[in-house]
DNA sequence: CTTATTATTTACCAATAGGTAAAATGACTA
DNA sequence: TAGTCATTTTACCTATTGGTAAATAATAAG
C-alpha cells in the first residue's frame, strides 16, 4: 500500500498531474470553461463559487480541482481565451478597402460576438470594471501593440480625405462601446424594450442604427 | 449569509432604532454610502464585504450594521441614489431647441457624470451586468417611462426633419454606451492610453470626439 | 490478466463571511 | 444631575469558502 513516487518525468505541459492530454481531459477542461464563463458572467469572480461553476458543469467540486489547481487558475484560462475571440475581429480590419465597407464589418463582427458570446462579454466587462487586475498585463502588451496598428489604417483613410478628423483611437472606443452595450447591458435594454439581440429584428435594427449612426451621424446631411 | 428575499420596493430607508434623524446619523450614513461605492465598484456585490466598506469608512463592522441592517440594505440604497444622479441629465433633455445643442448638453452631462462620479457609473454596471436582480423593477417603471417621454423628443425633431431616421431608443443607447465606456471601462482605456477622465485634455478629446461622430458621422460631408 | 496511470470521490480543514445579542460608552434633555 | 436615548464595542455563532490529502474507481497499456 505504500505509494512508489516515480521519478520525475514532468513535463513542462499541461496542469491535470504531470501527465498528457487525454481525451477526457480536453473535454473536461473544455467544459469547466464553458461553465466558468456562465457563472463569471452572472456573478464576477468573487461571487462565483467552485461549487457553482462545477455543478454547471455536472461535475463535482473536487474534481474541478484536478482540473484547474485554484479557481483563479481557471479564471486566467478563460479570460484568455475570451481575449482572443474579443481580439479576432480587429485583426482582420484592413486599409485596402473603402472605409465603409471596412467599417462596416467591423461593426458588424463585434456585434455578432456581442449576439453569439454575450456571457463572455460580459466575464470580460467584469474584468476590465474591477480593475483589470488578471489581465492587464496583456492590455498593456497585446491590445495595446494591435490598436496602434490599426489605429494607422483609420489615419491613412483620413490622409486620404475618405474619413473625417475624428480621433482613431477614441473612435474605436466608440465603436467598442456601441457593439458590446447590447450584451454587457441587456438586463437594461430588455428591460426597457422587452427585447435583447436573440430578437432578429431588433438585432437587424440595433446593427443598422450603430452603422448609420457611427458613418453618418445623427444630423442630416443637407 | 441566508437572507430572506429583499424588498426592493421599499423605497426610502429607514433609520435605526426607530428614533429620527440625529446629525451623527446622517452623518455617518453617508460616510458608508461613499465608501460602499468605492468598495462596491471595485469588488462587485459579492465580492464587496462590509468589513472592507467599514474599514474604508473608518468604522467598525458592527457600527455600519447599526446604521444598515444588512449588507444588501446598504447596496439598496447605495443603487438608488446612483439611480437618481444617473437620471438626472436625461430629465433635462427637450425639444425646445434646437438638437445639436440639446444632444451635446445630454452628452456633455454624461461625460461629466462619468469624470466626477466613475465609481458610481462601475457600481451601476456591475449591477447591470449581473443581471439588475436588484434595480431591475425600478428599470421597468421609472426608467422605461422616462425614456418613452424623451423619445417622443426625438422623433419630434424627426418630424421636423431636423434629424435623420435613426432609431430614437437605439440612438439613447449609443450615448449611454458611449459616454459611460469611458468611466466603466477606464482600466482598458488607461491600459492602452496611459490617460483616463481626469487628464483635461484627454477629456476634451473624448467629448469633442463622440459629440462629433454621434453627430456628423465619421464619413465626411462632401 | 496485471499494473501503472488517470480520473473521481470521500473526508477534512482553516479562514472568512454576514449576522445577533448584549454590554459599555457617549450625548442630550427633563 | 439623573435618566434616557443614541452610538459603539465586545463576544459569539453558523454557513460557506477555496483548498489538501488520501482513498477509491476507471482506463489503458504491457
Amino acid at each position: 500500500m505504500k505509494n512508489k513516487k516515480t521519478a520525475a518525468k514532468k513535463l513542462l505541459t499541461e496542469e491535470p498531474g504531470a501527465g498528457r492530454n487525454t481525451r477526457i481531459q480536453a473535454q473536461n477542461r473544455s467544459k469547466l470553461v464553458d461553465a466558468a464563463i456562465v457563472i463569471f458572467a452572472q456573478f464576477g469572480y468573487s461571487g462565483a463559487t467552485i461549487v457553482k461553476i462545477a455543478r454547471e458543469a455536472n461535475m463535482s467540486k473536487n474534481n474541478l480541482l484536478y482540473y484547474f489547481k485554484s479557481k483563479e487558475e481557471l479564471y486566467l484560462t478563460v479570460l484568455q481565451g475570451i481575449m482572443v475571440r474579443w481580439l479576432a475581429p480587429l485583426e482582420d480590419l484592413q486599409a485596402d478597402m473603402d472605409p465603409v465597407e471596412e467599417i462596416s464589418a467591423y461593426i458588424d463582427a463585434k456585434f455578432k460576438f456581442s449576439r453569439v458570446q454575450p456571457l463572455s462579454s460580459k466575464v470580460w466587462a467584469n474584468e476590465i470594471i474591477s480593475g483589470a487586475r488578471v489581465i492587464r498585463p496583456l492590455l498593456e502588451t497585446q491590445l495595446q501593440d494591435i490598436l496602434k496598428r490599426k489605429t494607422t489604417v483609420i489615419k491613412a483613410w483620413q490622409d486620404e480625405g475618405k474619413i473625417g478628423e475624428i480621433h482613431p483611437q477614441h473612435f474605436m472606443f466608440l465603436i467598442w462601446a456601441v457593439s458590446q452595450t447590447y450584451a454587457d447591458f441587456s438586463s437594461q435594454i430588455t428591460a426597457i424594450t422587452g427585447k435583447s439581440l436573440k430578437d432578429k429584428e431588433f438585432y437587424a435594427n440595433a446593427v443598422e442604427n450603430a452603422k448609420r449612426v457611427l458613418l453618418y451621424g445623427v444630423i442630416p446631411r443637407s
